[in-house]
DNA sequence: AAAACGGGGGC
DNA sequence: GCCCCAGTTTT
């Protein structure tokens, strides 16, 4: 009887340590795939409510193959790179109607459908139909180019590299758990800082600690990183609020706003409201008293929202993007970017102050 | 090969 | 305040 091999080693630390998370449940093909999707470039911590309460609302792909976009949308509110649910809804449609609600266990057939790219389809095959594919995230890299000492950035030539040199080391069945469990290790232990080389079950055969590179590979990405000042205009009649559409493709696509834009250089806030007003209503107004600042941070860039409650001097044109008057319990049916669901949430905040004053000074 | 595409957690 | 995350798509 001879050493642990790679895939052993992983895996048998994969059931000891191994997280129980509620897609780890299932194999059920949908939830496998939601959660796939959901996971991609966003934390476990972030993206387990959000599973939660997907599954209560589209609990099969018969029912999120049918709903409406706005409502996948607005159940997706906050979850960030929001064409992740155009996609969802638009494959799952495709499985419903082509495919009578199941997913096609073939890589050829997913890789072409919207949202499945190498790692998701690998994903889904491999967890939940036990296909022998394996895959290649961002926790998978980290391990694998300290395990094989592959220094530099990730990149599709090491990506190659990194296939090549897993190759042999593949077990032959359990292509799904050894996937998870690889990934669990990057979470866990493997991890960008600090890696917890003592509790590893791989550091034995591990070139990137036996040269103590384990802390630099991959090499650090720097992030670029500027700051925006744009302001906000709350308008309010009789309890309604203007909210606009933002346009079908780009930042934010489809998600609903307080109309506003970003402040030009030399530019005082009032006049930046009174130009962005004219451009998008097509109306001139009066800027009121100042509401709150929201900061909200993109990868790239971090925005600083002025937020000002205005009144409409002239009529809006009816032209351009999308508009409503809607009440604030109306807006529950609008999904929002974080930016505004913080607006929102100060206008909540000061509908409930003001009733509660009324209350007293009656 | 690089940029676009969100947001929140962790330090 | 910076770095990162169960990637995909477009440029």
């Amino acid at each position: 009887m001879g050493k642990k091999t790679f895939a052993e080693s992983i895996l048998s630390w994969y059931r000891r340590h191994g997280r129980h998370l509620p897609w780890r449940e299932t194999k059920d093909p949908y939830r496998v795939w939601v959660s796939e999707i959901m996971l991609q470039q966003t934390t476990v911590k972030a993206v387990t409510p959000y599973y939660d309460r997907w599954m209560k609302l589209f609990p099969d792909m018969n029912t999120l193959g049918r709903a409406p976009l706005q409502s996948v949308l607005k159940a997706w509110e906050g979850l960030g790179y929001y064409q992740r649910a155009r996609n969802l809804r638009a494959s799952a449609g495709i499985f419903v109607e082509r495919f009578s609600g199941q997913i096609p266990p073939s890589y050829e057939t997913l890789i072409r459908l919207p949202g499945f790219g190498p790692y998701t389809t690998s994903a889904v095959l491999s967890i939940a139909f036990d296909l022998p594919y394996p895959v290649l995230d961002a926790n998978v890299r980290r391990v694998l180019m300290r395990y094989f000492l592959i220094e530099g950035n990730v990149s599709p030539n090491n990506d190659n590299l990194l296939r090549t040199n897993l190759d042999p080391l593949l077990p032959a069945k359990g292509m799904g758990d050894f996937n998870q469990a690889l990934m669990e290790l990057g979470a866990l232990v493997c991890t960008p800082g600090n890696p917890q080389c003592l509790l590893c079950p791989v550091r034995e055969g591990c070139r990137g600690l036996e040269a103590g590179e384990q802390e630099v590979i991959p090499a650090p990405k720097s992030m670029p990183s500027t700051r925006l000042e744009a302001v906000v205009a709350v308008f309010e009649q009789n309890g309604r609020f203007l909210i606009q559409q933002r346009p079908p493709t780009g930042l934010l696509a489809g998600l609903w706003e307080f109309p506003g834009g970003k402040i030009e250089p030399g530019e005082s806030r009032e006049q930046a409201l009174r130009r962005e007003m004219k451009e998008e209503l097509g109306a001139d107004i009066e800027v009121g008293p100042y509401l709150t600042g929201v900061t909200h941070a993109y990868t790239r860039f971090v925005v600083r929202l002025h937020v000002y409650e205005c009144r409409l001097k002239t009529e809006p044109k009816k032209s351009g993007p999308p508009r409503r008057w809607i009440t604030l319990r109306g807006m529950n049916r609008f999904p929002f970017p974080s930016g505004s669901v913080r607006i929102i949430r100060f206008l909540g905040n000061r509908a409930k102050n003001r009733a509660e004053e009324d209350s007293h000074t009656r």
